[in-house]
DNA sequence: TGATATCTCTGACTAGAGTCAGAGAATGAA
DNA sequence: TTCATTCTCTGACTCTAGTCAGAGATATCA
């Protein structure tokens, strides 16, 4: 744990706040409090039901329906059950004043956000802006966790999925997994292998597994990073983890084969010490073949 | 307004705060107000008389004094009337256990912020603090407040004393207000001249005048940064507010004159466009004269 | 010395944000 | 058809944060 970094995070985070806190006063300017404000804002021009509501916002239900009362008081919403549809969920909608506030809070956000720059030349603007999209991007690198799976679960068969659609996608001749090497459930589970799911935000955004074989050698296979969460190292993450757990398990040598259109998993192998050899096997999709001494 | 920068610095603040958010909820953790919290770490391993806590914290005197004396009956802090001093202001320092607990939400904060790093990779933390430190820079500069003044009030004196002192140290030989051309208060006050001070966090940190001359030519005097002000462009933004002022009051040339230490003014006043000319003065701490049509 | 100001404290109050229990209507599963 | 579940709503609370008015002690100024 590096101090001086640790000290710099922790005066950002102090001094941003301080900054953004700014907003939250602009809000209250209007004569309503924050809560009703955040949902005028949720309910946004189309209309969200009220279970959508207190899912997002995460609110009590009580709580919910009485600040939906108040705004519906002020005339700014109106709520009602959708034809058509399950009768016990309501439907909130702007009124024609609740669009013209919500875009007041708007213009309040952006106003707030122009203070930011407004005092500044172009070159800074520049930078600011693209130091505040690095930052963004790499909190949400480190928001990424990497999990063991076993590889049935539904995460793990989602990414699979997806991993052999993008293959279908990517590769000259298209991909059937039936033709290609296996990589079962059971040999990417304890004991004989392992499996990881990378999550962000809740949702999977890549895998890989690996596959103990003869003398100590392990086989990676299925790397995949969902085409949103690219750019984030989660694919060096992922291997990494894997040969951790080569490691632990007492592998001594890892392998794996790739397709010549993967251009950024070859670059990636390489970078993490794997070098080409022959082919060691005979999968139909492979053009390259690595290995890694552990 | 720049659309996009508005939205990548509304949509950072969105991330950010979520992320930061955090911190107030492991505060929560330790089962105290948040209220009470930052007002233990505010109190400080050494203590803290009572006015200075309510001033730094800018809080209620009665709602302050509340929150001491629940501090007080968890045995964290004690206040006692210092002897030696003012009878009425107490002073508060922590306990033994006071002292425990802010070390315990020290390491909470520690933890925190190392949670933003831990799951990145070396290069991309140094990436992440260098951005930081970025953003933090650039927020202090767009705060600074370039705004006109008049040149005996107390803020622009304090500058001009500064001013002064810096000069002596630098210059060869020392400076004496006396022996230099004079820029009196009357020549920089409307409608003779103008003076502006920047401000930043309620405090005074550069200034410059402009007195006006003969035949539409103006003169530039008393640029000044704070040190601890430096990097942040005042000195331009001032230079630009005279500028502006001076095309405002009809001048059509605007001169000045530096001393050779002063090798950073150079070096703003040739990026403003101005240009070295022969002698038009016989300032005796000058070394180099400079001269711009507006 | 007396008037005034300053500092801390107590009491009484408000607003916002949220929790919890349950009621009533609509829906879905057996 | 019945029973459990879901969705929204109301009523009754709680806690935090903060404001406002003064009281009592101490300090300062004229």
């Amino acid at each position: 744990m590096n101090e001086h970094q640790v000290r710099q995070v922790r005066h950002f985070n102090r001094v941003v706040t301080q900054h953004v806190g700014a907003l939250e006063d602009s809000y209250l300017q209007r004569g309503r409090p924050l809560g009703q404000a955040r949902l005028l804002y949720e309910v946004g021009s189309d209309g969200t039901d009220v279970r959508v509501l207190r899912e997002r916002l995460n609110l009590d239900s009580g709580y919910l329906s009485r600040l939906l009362r108040s705004l519906e008081a002020e005339g700014l919403i109106q709520t009602e059950a959708q034809a058509e549809s399950d009768g016990r969920v309501r439907h909130v909608v702007l009124t024609p004043k609740g669009v013209a506030e919500r875009t007041t809070y708007d213009a309040l956000s952006n106003k707030l956000a122009w203070s930011f720059l407004e005092s500044l030349d172009l070159a800074q603007r520049d930078r600011l802006v693209s130091a505040m999209a690095e930052i963004e991007h790499l909190l949400r690198a480190g928001a990424v966790d990497i999990r063991a799976e076993i590889p049935d679960s539904a995460a793990a068969q989602w990414c699979l999925e997806q991993y052999f659609i993008e293959l279908s996608a990517r590769f000259e001749k298209g991909f059937d997994p039936a033709q290609s090497n296996s990589a079962s459930i059971q040999e990417m589970m304890p004991p004989a292998g392992f499996f990881v799911v990378a999550w962000l935000d809740g949702t999977p955004v890549g895998c890989g597994g690996l596959k103990a074989g003869m003398e100590g050698t392990g086989e990676v296979k299925r790397m995949w990073t969902a085409p949103n969460a690219r750019g984030l190292k989660i694919a060096r993450r992922v291997l990494q983890r894997l040969e951790m757990q080569a490691r632990e398990s007492g592998l001594t040598r890892l392998r794996l084969e790739t397709n010549r259109a993967l251009t950024e998993a070859q670059a990636l192998y390489r970078a993490e010490g794997y070098q080409e050899v022959e082919p060691f096997n005979s999968e139909p999709y492979a053009h390259h073949w690595f290995e890694k001494q552990l």
